[in-house]
RNA sequence: GCAGGGGUUCCCGAGUGGCCAAAGGGAUCAGACUGUAAAUCUGACGCGCAAGCUUCGGUGGUUCGAAUCCACCCCCCUGCACCA
Protein backbone atom coordinates (compact mmCIF):
# COMPACT_ATOMS: atom_id res chain seq x y z
CA UNK A 1 0.00 0.00 0.00
CA UNK A 2 1.29 3.62 -0.98
CA UNK A 3 2.46 5.83 1.78
CA UNK A 4 -0.02 9.21 1.15
CA UNK A 5 1.44 12.30 2.11
CA UNK A 6 -1.70 14.27 3.61
CA UNK A 7 0.32 17.99 3.70
CA UNK A 8 0.83 18.14 -0.47
CA UNK A 9 -2.55 20.21 -0.14
CA UNK A 10 -1.24 22.21 2.44
CA UNK A 11 2.68 22.43 0.40
CA UNK A 12 0.86 23.49 -2.76
CA UNK A 13 -1.00 25.96 -1.23
CA UNK A 14 2.01 27.66 0.48
CA UNK A 15 4.14 27.23 -2.61
CA UNK A 16 1.39 29.67 -4.50
CA UNK A 17 1.13 26.92 -6.95
CA UNK A 18 -2.63 26.55 -6.68
CA UNK A 19 -4.95 29.41 -8.48
CA UNK A 20 -8.36 27.43 -8.45
CA UNK A 21 -9.59 24.50 -7.31
CA UNK A 22 -13.81 22.82 -7.67
CA UNK A 23 -14.79 21.32 -4.67
CA UNK A 24 -13.01 23.36 -1.93
CA UNK A 25 -12.25 21.66 1.12
CA UNK A 26 -13.45 18.72 -0.31
CA UNK A 27 -10.39 18.08 -2.41
CA UNK A 28 -7.93 17.88 -0.02
CA UNK A 29 -9.20 16.14 2.12
CA UNK A 30 -10.07 13.35 -0.61
CA UNK A 31 -6.42 13.62 -1.35
CA UNK A 32 -4.91 12.66 2.13
CA UNK A 33 -7.67 9.94 2.47
CA UNK A 34 -6.02 7.82 -0.62
CA UNK A 35 -3.64 7.10 -3.42
CA UNK A 36 -5.49 9.14 -6.95
CA UNK A 37 -5.16 9.34 -9.87
CA UNK A 38 -4.77 12.44 -12.08
CA UNK A 39 -3.74 13.94 -15.19
CA UNK A 40 -2.03 16.65 -16.83
CA UNK A 41 -2.01 17.15 -21.10
CA UNK A 42 0.43 18.60 -23.40
CA UNK A 43 -0.51 19.34 -26.53
CA UNK A 44 2.38 19.02 -29.49
CA UNK A 45 2.79 22.39 -30.53
CA UNK A 46 6.46 22.53 -31.09
CA UNK A 47 9.22 19.94 -31.21
CA UNK A 48 9.82 20.61 -27.38
CA UNK A 49 8.51 21.25 -24.08
CA UNK A 50 9.91 24.82 -22.50
CA UNK A 51 9.97 26.30 -19.58
CA UNK A 52 6.25 27.66 -19.27
CA UNK A 53 5.08 23.80 -19.23
CA UNK A 54 7.08 23.33 -16.54
CA UNK A 55 4.84 23.82 -13.22
CA UNK A 56 2.42 21.30 -14.15
CA UNK A 57 4.76 19.08 -15.01
CA UNK A 58 6.80 19.33 -12.17
CA UNK A 59 3.18 19.44 -10.28
CA UNK A 60 2.64 15.71 -11.96
CA UNK A 61 5.70 14.75 -9.77
CA UNK A 62 4.78 16.20 -6.55
CA UNK A 63 1.57 14.29 -6.71
CA UNK A 64 3.62 10.81 -7.11
CA UNK A 65 6.05 11.98 -4.83
CA UNK A 66 2.94 12.25 -2.36
CA UNK A 67 1.67 8.89 -3.39
CA UNK A 68 -0.62 10.08 -6.05
CA UNK A 69 -0.67 8.05 -9.90
CA UNK A 70 0.24 10.45 -12.49
CA UNK A 71 -0.92 9.95 -16.18
CA UNK A 72 0.91 12.74 -18.69
CA UNK A 73 -1.10 13.23 -21.67
CA UNK A 74 0.09 13.84 -24.95
CA UNK A 75 -2.24 15.32 -27.21
CA UNK A 76 -1.61 14.00 -30.24
CA UNK A 77 -5.06 14.61 -31.00
CA UNK A 78 -5.95 17.61 -28.97
CA UNK A 79 -2.80 19.00 -31.18
CA UNK A 80 -4.19 17.95 -34.28
CA UNK A 81 -6.90 21.08 -33.47
CA UNK A 82 -5.37 23.92 -31.75
CA UNK A 83 -6.84 25.24 -28.07
CA UNK A 84 -8.50 28.58 -28.27
CA UNK A 85 -8.33 29.31 -24.57
CA UNK A 86 -6.98 33.10 -24.15
CA UNK A 87 -5.81 32.97 -28.08
CA UNK A 88 -6.00 35.98 -29.77
CA UNK A 89 -6.40 34.84 -33.04
CA UNK A 90 -7.27 31.26 -34.99
CA UNK A 91 -3.76 29.14 -35.03
CA UNK A 92 -2.63 27.28 -38.39
CA UNK A 93 -3.06 23.94 -38.26
CA UNK A 94 -0.26 21.77 -38.17
CA UNK A 95 0.26 18.87 -41.09
CA UNK A 96 -1.09 15.27 -39.15
CA UNK A 97 2.64 13.65 -39.97
CA UNK A 98 4.17 17.23 -37.67
CA UNK A 99 1.94 16.74 -35.30
CA UNK A 100 2.98 13.05 -34.81
CA UNK A 101 6.39 13.59 -34.65
CA UNK A 102 6.22 16.30 -32.00
CA UNK A 103 3.99 14.01 -30.43
CA UNK A 104 6.61 11.23 -29.88
CA UNK A 105 9.21 13.85 -28.41
CA UNK A 106 7.34 14.93 -26.14
CA UNK A 107 6.21 12.14 -25.18
CA UNK A 108 9.91 11.09 -23.87
CA UNK A 109 10.07 14.45 -22.79
CA UNK A 110 7.43 14.31 -20.43
CA UNK A 111 9.10 10.92 -19.44
CA UNK A 112 11.92 12.33 -17.91
CA UNK A 113 9.66 13.38 -15.00
CA UNK A 114 7.64 11.13 -13.48
CA UNK A 115 8.46 7.52 -12.55
CA UNK A 116 7.28 4.72 -14.17
CA UNK A 117 8.53 1.94 -11.89
CA UNK A 118 7.13 2.78 -8.20
CA UNK A 119 5.01 -0.06 -8.04
CA UNK A 120 0.89 1.11 -7.58
CA UNK A 121 1.68 4.51 -8.12
CA UNK A 122 3.67 4.15 -11.25
CA UNK A 123 3.48 6.69 -14.09
CA UNK A 124 1.69 6.40 -17.49
CA UNK A 125 1.71 8.49 -20.81
CA UNK A 126 -0.94 8.00 -22.73
CA UNK A 127 -1.81 9.35 -26.52
CA UNK A 128 -5.05 11.01 -26.41
CA UNK A 129 -5.09 9.81 -30.45
CA UNK A 130 -5.79 6.40 -29.13
CA UNK A 131 -9.05 6.86 -28.80
CA UNK A 132 -10.31 10.16 -30.47
CA UNK A 133 -8.10 8.76 -33.94
CA UNK A 134 -10.65 6.31 -34.96
CA UNK A 135 -13.52 7.86 -33.38
CA UNK A 136 -16.42 8.78 -36.34
CA UNK A 137 -18.37 11.99 -36.34
CA UNK A 138 -21.33 10.68 -35.85
CA UNK A 139 -20.78 8.82 -32.41
CA UNK A 140 -18.53 12.31 -31.55
CA UNK A 141 -22.06 14.27 -31.98
CA UNK A 142 -24.18 11.93 -30.31
CA UNK A 143 -21.79 10.38 -27.50
CA UNK A 144 -20.30 13.48 -26.74
CA UNK A 145 -21.74 16.51 -28.54
CA UNK A 146 -25.20 15.96 -27.00
CA UNK A 147 -23.84 16.76 -23.06
CA UNK A 148 -22.36 20.20 -24.66
CA UNK A 149 -24.32 23.54 -24.16
CA UNK A 150 -23.45 26.05 -26.92
CA UNK A 151 -25.11 28.29 -24.46
CA UNK A 152 -22.36 27.37 -22.27
CA UNK A 153 -19.68 27.02 -24.50
CA UNK A 154 -20.31 30.44 -26.05
CA UNK A 155 -20.23 32.52 -22.25
CA UNK A 156 -16.91 30.41 -21.76
CA UNK A 157 -13.94 33.50 -20.28
CA UNK A 158 -11.57 31.99 -22.29
CA UNK A 159 -12.94 31.74 -25.66
CA UNK A 160 -15.14 35.36 -25.18
CA UNK A 161 -12.37 37.65 -26.61
CA UNK A 162 -12.50 35.57 -29.72
CA UNK A 163 -16.59 36.02 -29.91
CA UNK A 164 -16.87 39.30 -29.03
CA UNK A 165 -14.20 40.70 -30.66
CA UNK A 166 -14.96 41.99 -34.21
CA UNK A 167 -13.01 40.24 -36.77
CA UNK A 168 -11.02 37.92 -34.49
CA UNK A 169 -13.62 35.07 -35.10
CA UNK A 170 -13.83 31.19 -33.96
CA UNK A 171 -13.50 28.75 -36.02
CA UNK A 172 -15.91 25.31 -35.67
CA UNK A 173 -12.63 23.33 -35.51
CA UNK A 174 -10.94 25.09 -32.39
CA UNK A 175 -14.53 25.84 -30.96
CA UNK A 176 -14.44 22.11 -30.47
CA UNK A 177 -11.42 21.68 -28.75
CA UNK A 178 -13.44 21.63 -25.34
CA UNK A 179 -14.74 18.94 -26.23
CA UNK A 180 -12.24 16.80 -27.37
CA UNK A 181 -10.39 17.79 -23.73
CA UNK A 182 -13.81 16.99 -22.06
CA UNK A 183 -13.52 13.80 -23.17
CA UNK A 184 -10.13 12.92 -22.82
CA UNK A 185 -10.97 13.21 -19.06
CA UNK A 186 -14.16 11.39 -19.22
CA UNK A 187 -11.79 8.14 -20.79
CA UNK A 188 -8.90 8.60 -18.43
CA UNK A 189 -12.34 8.65 -15.35
CA UNK A 190 -13.47 5.35 -17.31
CA UNK A 191 -10.02 3.82 -17.99
CA UNK A 192 -7.67 4.57 -15.36
CA UNK A 193 -10.06 5.55 -12.70
CA UNK A 194 -8.38 8.98 -13.32
CA UNK A 195 -10.30 11.47 -11.14
CA UNK A 196 -8.27 14.50 -10.70
CA UNK A 197 -7.19 17.35 -13.67
CA UNK A 198 -4.86 19.79 -13.10
CA UNK A 199 -3.65 22.42 -15.60
CA UNK A 200 -2.37 26.15 -15.95
CA UNK A 201 -5.49 28.26 -15.08
CA UNK A 202 -5.69 28.60 -18.85
CA UNK A 203 -7.12 25.00 -19.04
CA UNK A 204 -9.75 25.80 -16.28
CA UNK A 205 -12.60 26.08 -18.81
CA UNK A 206 -11.68 22.89 -20.42
CA UNK A 207 -11.04 21.21 -16.94
CA UNK A 208 -14.74 21.90 -15.71
CA UNK A 209 -15.67 20.86 -19.06
CA UNK A 210 -14.24 17.26 -18.71
CA UNK A 211 -15.98 17.15 -15.08
CA UNK A 212 -18.89 17.52 -16.44
CA UNK A 213 -18.75 15.48 -19.21
CA UNK A 214 -17.38 12.58 -16.42
CA UNK A 215 -20.74 12.72 -14.45
CA UNK A 216 -22.82 12.75 -17.95
CA UNK A 217 -21.45 9.71 -19.27
CA UNK A 218 -20.30 7.76 -16.16
CA UNK A 219 -21.72 9.64 -13.15
CA UNK A 220 -18.21 9.96 -12.08
CA UNK A 221 -17.20 12.00 -9.66
CA UNK A 222 -13.79 13.94 -10.74
CA UNK A 223 -11.82 17.19 -9.54
CA UNK A 224 -10.40 19.88 -10.94
CA UNK A 225 -7.29 22.31 -10.11
CA UNK A 226 -5.50 24.75 -11.96
CA UNK A 227 -1.92 26.58 -11.64
CA UNK A 228 -1.54 29.53 -11.43
CA UNK A 229 0.39 31.49 -14.74
CA UNK A 230 3.87 32.47 -14.10
CA UNK A 231 4.34 35.72 -13.90
CA UNK A 232 7.26 38.16 -13.72
CA UNK A 233 7.23 41.54 -11.41
CA UNK A 234 8.20 43.54 -14.42
CA UNK A 235 5.21 43.10 -16.48
CA UNK A 236 7.13 41.18 -19.35
CA UNK A 237 6.59 37.44 -20.67
CA UNK A 238 8.30 34.42 -18.32
CA UNK A 239 10.39 32.60 -20.18
CA UNK A 240 11.21 34.39 -22.90
CA UNK A 241 15.37 35.52 -23.49
CA UNK A 242 16.17 37.91 -26.29
CA UNK A 243 17.02 34.92 -28.39
CA UNK A 244 13.82 33.44 -28.19
CA UNK A 245 12.20 30.92 -25.85
CA UNK A 246 13.53 28.98 -23.37
CA UNK A 247 12.90 24.96 -24.15
CA UNK A 248 13.45 22.06 -21.79
CA UNK A 249 15.23 19.95 -25.36
CA UNK A 250 19.69 20.85 -24.98
CA UNK A 251 19.56 20.68 -28.19
CA UNK A 252 17.45 23.99 -28.79
CA UNK A 253 18.65 25.58 -25.46
CA UNK A 254 21.51 24.93 -24.09
CA UNK A 255 22.34 23.55 -20.28
CA UNK A 256 24.77 26.54 -20.24
CA UNK A 257 21.95 29.05 -21.90
CA UNK A 258 19.54 26.98 -19.36
CA UNK A 259 21.28 28.16 -16.47
CA UNK A 260 22.11 31.54 -17.32
CA UNK A 261 18.59 32.08 -17.39
CA UNK A 262 17.86 31.34 -14.33
CA UNK A 263 20.22 32.80 -13.08
CA UNK A 264 19.64 36.11 -14.64
CA UNK A 265 16.04 36.08 -12.58
CA UNK A 266 14.95 39.41 -10.90
CA UNK A 267 15.18 39.50 -7.54
CA UNK A 268 11.49 40.53 -6.71
CA UNK A 269 10.66 36.78 -8.38
CA UNK A 270 13.42 34.19 -7.55
CA UNK A 271 11.81 33.35 -3.95
CA UNK A 272 8.68 32.88 -6.25
CA UNK A 273 10.43 30.67 -8.64
CA UNK A 274 12.04 28.55 -6.27
CA UNK A 275 8.92 27.86 -4.66
CA UNK A 276 7.42 27.54 -7.95
CA UNK A 277 9.79 25.36 -9.57
CA UNK A 278 12.11 23.68 -6.98
CA UNK A 279 11.54 20.54 -4.48
CA UNK A 280 13.12 22.36 -1.81
CA UNK A 281 11.38 22.29 1.37
CA UNK A 282 9.78 25.66 2.06
CA UNK A 283 11.68 26.03 4.99
CA UNK A 284 15.06 26.12 3.10
CA UNK A 285 13.69 28.93 0.79
CA UNK A 286 12.49 30.73 3.76
CA UNK A 287 16.00 30.09 5.39
CA UNK A 288 17.77 30.86 1.71
CA UNK A 289 15.45 34.63 1.50
CA UNK A 290 16.51 35.19 5.38
CA UNK A 291 20.00 34.77 4.72
CA UNK A 292 20.04 37.34 1.44
CA UNK A 293 18.24 39.92 3.38
CA UNK A 294 20.72 39.78 5.99
CA UNK A 295 23.78 39.97 4.24
CA UNK A 296 24.74 42.70 1.68
CA UNK A 297 24.94 42.59 -2.25
CA UNK A 298 24.23 40.11 -4.48
CA UNK A 299 21.93 37.10 -3.36
CA UNK A 300 22.36 33.78 -3.40
CA UNK A 301 18.99 32.57 -4.56
CA UNK A 302 19.25 32.86 -8.38
CA UNK A 303 22.48 30.29 -8.32
CA UNK A 304 20.47 27.85 -5.87
CA UNK A 305 17.68 28.42 -8.26
CA UNK A 306 19.94 27.69 -11.32
CA UNK A 307 21.54 24.57 -9.99
CA UNK A 308 18.08 23.02 -8.98
CA UNK A 309 16.67 23.79 -12.12
CA UNK A 310 19.96 22.81 -14.36
CA UNK A 311 20.33 19.92 -12.90
CA UNK A 312 16.45 18.95 -12.41
CA UNK A 313 16.15 19.22 -16.26
CA UNK A 314 19.23 18.54 -17.40
CA UNK A 315 20.74 16.04 -14.95
CA UNK A 316 24.23 16.32 -13.29
CA UNK A 317 26.40 16.63 -16.08
CA UNK A 318 24.52 19.18 -18.01
CA UNK A 319 24.93 21.56 -14.70
CA UNK A 320 28.55 20.62 -14.44
CA UNK A 321 28.88 21.83 -17.91
CA UNK A 322 27.09 25.13 -17.56
CA UNK A 323 28.68 26.09 -14.20
CA UNK A 324 31.99 24.99 -16.35
CA UNK A 325 31.40 27.41 -18.60
CA UNK A 326 30.21 30.33 -16.53
CA UNK A 327 33.12 29.90 -14.14
CA UNK A 328 34.97 30.23 -16.79
CA UNK A 329 33.73 33.56 -18.57
CA UNK A 330 32.42 35.26 -15.43
CA UNK A 331 34.37 34.04 -12.99
CA UNK A 332 38.31 33.23 -13.70
CA UNK A 333 40.29 34.57 -16.29
CA UNK A 334 40.49 33.07 -19.35
CA UNK A 335 44.38 32.32 -19.27
CA UNK A 336 43.72 29.34 -16.76
CA UNK A 337 41.50 27.44 -19.16
CA UNK A 338 44.20 24.86 -20.84
CA UNK A 339 43.40 23.33 -24.72
CA UNK A 340 40.94 20.36 -23.77
CA UNK A 341 39.22 22.96 -21.65
CA UNK A 342 38.59 25.53 -24.45
CA UNK A 343 37.69 21.87 -26.45
CA UNK A 344 34.81 21.50 -23.82
CA UNK A 345 33.04 24.64 -23.89
CA UNK A 346 32.28 23.64 -27.03
CA UNK A 347 30.82 20.07 -25.95
CA UNK A 348 29.48 22.17 -23.11
CA UNK A 349 27.61 24.14 -25.37
CA UNK A 350 28.87 27.56 -25.34
CA UNK A 351 27.91 28.92 -28.75
CA UNK A 352 30.81 28.05 -30.83
CA UNK A 353 31.75 28.24 -34.46
CA UNK A 354 34.55 27.45 -37.23
CA UNK A 355 36.29 30.28 -39.18
CA UNK A 356 38.82 29.24 -42.31
CA UNK A 357 42.00 31.60 -41.53
CA UNK A 358 42.46 32.06 -45.79
CA UNK A 359 38.60 33.54 -45.25
CA UNK A 360 39.04 35.61 -42.94
CA UNK A 361 39.90 39.00 -44.75
CA UNK A 362 36.82 38.29 -46.94
CA UNK A 363 34.48 39.90 -44.27
CA UNK A 364 34.64 43.14 -41.52
CA UNK A 365 34.98 41.82 -38.07
CA UNK A 366 31.26 43.12 -37.63
CA UNK A 367 30.14 40.44 -40.57
CA UNK A 368 31.60 37.81 -38.79
CA UNK A 369 29.75 38.31 -35.39
CA UNK A 370 26.33 38.95 -36.81
CA UNK A 371 27.17 36.02 -38.57
CA UNK A 372 27.92 33.92 -34.99
CA UNK A 373 24.79 35.66 -33.97
CA UNK A 374 26.47 37.94 -31.45
CA UNK A 375 25.01 40.85 -32.59
CA UNK A 376 21.73 41.46 -34.69
CA UNK A 377 23.40 44.00 -36.90
CA UNK A 378 26.57 45.49 -37.81
CA UNK A 379 25.69 48.84 -36.01
CA UNK A 380 25.65 46.96 -32.92
CA UNK A 381 28.76 45.64 -33.24
CA UNK A 382 30.07 48.62 -34.21
CA UNK A 383 28.68 50.69 -31.20
CA UNK A 384 30.58 48.16 -28.77
CA UNK A 385 33.70 48.89 -30.80
CA UNK A 386 33.33 52.45 -30.00
CA UNK A 387 33.31 52.06 -26.61
CA UNK A 388 35.95 49.14 -26.07
CA UNK A 389 33.23 46.15 -25.20
CA UNK A 390 34.72 43.59 -28.20
CA UNK A 391 37.06 41.75 -27.02
CA UNK A 392 39.32 39.09 -28.81
CA UNK A 393 40.40 36.31 -25.92
CA UNK A 394 40.89 39.41 -23.65
CA UNK A 395 42.14 42.39 -25.95
CA UNK A 396 40.00 44.70 -26.81
CA UNK A 397 39.59 45.74 -30.78
CA UNK A 398 39.21 48.66 -31.34
CA UNK A 399 37.21 50.22 -33.96
CA UNK A 400 39.73 50.88 -36.36
CA UNK A 401 40.55 47.04 -36.50
CA UNK A 402 37.03 46.43 -37.75
CA UNK A 403 37.87 46.30 -40.91
CA UNK A 404 40.88 44.00 -40.73
CA UNK A 405 39.24 40.82 -39.50
CA UNK A 406 42.87 38.59 -40.14
CA UNK A 407 44.05 40.83 -37.77
CA UNK A 408 41.92 40.83 -34.92
CA UNK A 409 42.41 36.90 -35.34
CA UNK A 410 45.82 36.86 -35.83
CA UNK A 411 48.00 33.96 -35.20
CA UNK A 412 49.75 35.13 -32.11
CA UNK A 413 46.48 36.34 -30.74
CA UNK A 414 45.62 32.78 -30.90
CA UNK A 415 45.24 30.31 -27.41
CA UNK A 416 46.90 27.18 -28.60
CA UNK A 417 46.77 27.91 -32.13
CA UNK A 418 43.39 27.96 -32.80
CA UNK A 419 40.97 28.91 -30.58
CA UNK A 420 39.53 32.84 -29.87
CA UNK A 421 37.16 34.03 -27.18
CA UNK A 422 35.25 36.59 -28.41
CA UNK A 423 32.67 38.78 -26.11
CA UNK A 424 30.72 41.27 -26.99
CA UNK A 425 29.00 43.43 -23.87
CA UNK A 426 29.15 41.55 -20.35
CA UNK A 427 27.51 38.48 -21.24
CA UNK A 428 27.79 37.27 -24.67
CA UNK A 429 30.51 34.77 -25.71
CA UNK A 430 31.49 33.27 -28.54
CA UNK A 431 34.20 30.75 -29.53
CA UNK A 432 35.83 30.78 -32.55
CA UNK A 433 38.25 28.30 -33.81
CA UNK A 434 40.31 29.36 -36.77
CA UNK A 435 41.90 26.49 -38.61
C1' G B 1 -22.66 44.65 -52.71
C1' C B 2 -23.09 50.03 -51.04
C1' A B 3 -21.23 53.93 -47.88
C1' G B 4 -17.46 55.59 -44.53
C1' G B 5 -12.57 54.83 -42.00
C1' G B 6 -7.78 52.68 -42.30
C1' G B 7 -2.91 49.93 -43.79
C1' U B 8 4.06 54.00 -41.68
C1' U B 9 10.49 51.34 -39.78
C1' C B 10 10.02 45.05 -33.97
C1' C B 11 5.20 47.09 -31.42
C1' C B 12 2.11 51.47 -30.46
C1' G B 13 1.77 55.90 -33.01
C1' A B 14 2.92 61.12 -35.50
C1' G B 15 3.72 62.64 -40.35
C1' U B 16 -0.69 65.11 -46.11
C1' G B 17 4.77 67.44 -52.02
C1' G B 18 11.15 69.01 -50.55
C1' C B 19 14.09 70.65 -44.06
C1' C B 20 11.94 62.43 -43.92
C1' A B 21 15.56 56.96 -42.85
C1' A B 22 10.66 59.44 -41.24
C1' A B 23 8.38 62.95 -34.24
C1' G B 24 7.17 60.60 -29.61
C1' G B 25 6.66 56.26 -26.53
C1' G B 26 7.65 51.03 -25.69
C1' A B 27 10.81 46.95 -26.65
C1' U B 28 15.85 45.81 -27.81
C1' C B 29 21.41 46.52 -27.86
C1' A B 30 25.90 48.96 -25.79
C1' G B 31 28.27 52.17 -21.84
C1' A B 32 28.44 54.27 -16.60
C1' C B 33 26.81 52.67 -11.73
C1' U B 34 26.28 47.53 -9.75
C1' G B 35 25.59 41.87 -7.93
C1' U B 36 26.39 38.68 -15.11
C1' A B 37 20.59 42.57 -10.55
C1' A B 38 16.78 46.60 -10.05
C1' A B 39 16.34 51.80 -10.46
C1' U B 40 18.80 55.83 -12.82
C1' C B 41 21.81 58.39 -16.45
C1' U B 42 24.23 58.24 -21.55
C1' G B 43 24.50 56.46 -26.52
C1' A B 44 22.63 53.33 -30.54
C1' C B 45 18.33 51.60 -32.73
C1' G B 46 16.45 50.12 -41.80
C1' C B 47 21.24 47.99 -44.14
C1' G B 48 26.46 49.13 -44.84
C1' C B 49 33.48 50.20 -41.94
C1' A B 50 32.39 53.86 -45.52
C1' A B 51 30.90 55.98 -50.09
C1' G B 52 26.27 54.82 -50.42
C1' C B 53 21.92 51.64 -50.75
C1' U B 54 16.82 50.06 -49.69
C1' U B 55 11.88 51.59 -46.94
C1' C B 56 6.10 54.01 -45.38
C1' G B 57 0.05 47.45 -48.18
C1' G B 58 0.99 46.29 -53.99
C1' U B 59 1.55 48.01 -59.07
C1' G B 60 1.76 51.93 -62.33
C1' G B 61 1.56 57.27 -62.99
C1' U B 62 1.96 62.97 -62.13
C1' U B 63 6.28 65.96 -60.57
C1' C B 64 12.89 68.57 -60.83
C1' G B 65 11.26 66.02 -56.22
C1' A B 66 6.09 61.51 -53.22
C1' A B 67 5.13 58.12 -46.98
C1' U B 68 2.47 62.46 -48.63
C1' C B 69 -1.04 63.81 -55.15
C1' C B 70 -3.69 60.47 -59.11
C1' A B 71 -5.36 55.41 -61.07
C1' C B 72 -6.09 50.43 -60.40
C1' C B 73 -5.47 46.24 -57.13
C1' C B 74 -4.98 43.60 -52.21
C1' C B 75 -6.08 43.44 -46.99
C1' C B 76 -8.46 45.23 -42.30
C1' C B 77 -12.29 47.94 -39.53
C1' U B 78 -17.34 50.48 -39.01
C1' G B 79 -22.39 50.94 -40.60
C1' C B 80 -26.18 49.47 -44.08
C1' A B 81 -28.03 46.01 -47.39
C1' C B 82 -28.30 41.02 -49.46
C1' C B 83 -28.54 35.81 -48.37
C1' A B 84 -33.38 32.14 -54.03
Amino acid sequence: MTTIDASLFDDLQKRGLIAQTTGGDVLADYLASGSRTLYSGFDPTADSLHIGHLVPLLALKRFQQAGHKPIALVGGATGLVGDPSFKAAERKLNTPDIVAGWTDKLKAQVSRFIDFDSGENAAEVVNNLDWVGDMNVLDFLRDVGKHFSVNNMINKESVKQRIDREGAGISFTEFTYMLLQSYDFAELYKRHNCTLQIGGSDQWGNITGGIDLARRMYSGETYGMTLPLVTKSDGTKFGKTESGTVWLDPAKTSPYAFYQFWLATADADVYKFLRYFTFLPLADIAAIEEEDKAAQGRPQAQSVLAREMTALIHGEQGLQAAERITEALFSGSLDQLDESDLEQLKLDGLPSSELARDQLGDKTLTQWLVDAEMAASGKQVKDALGRGAVTINGAAISFEENLDAAACFAAERAKFGRFYVAKLGKKKYHLFQVG
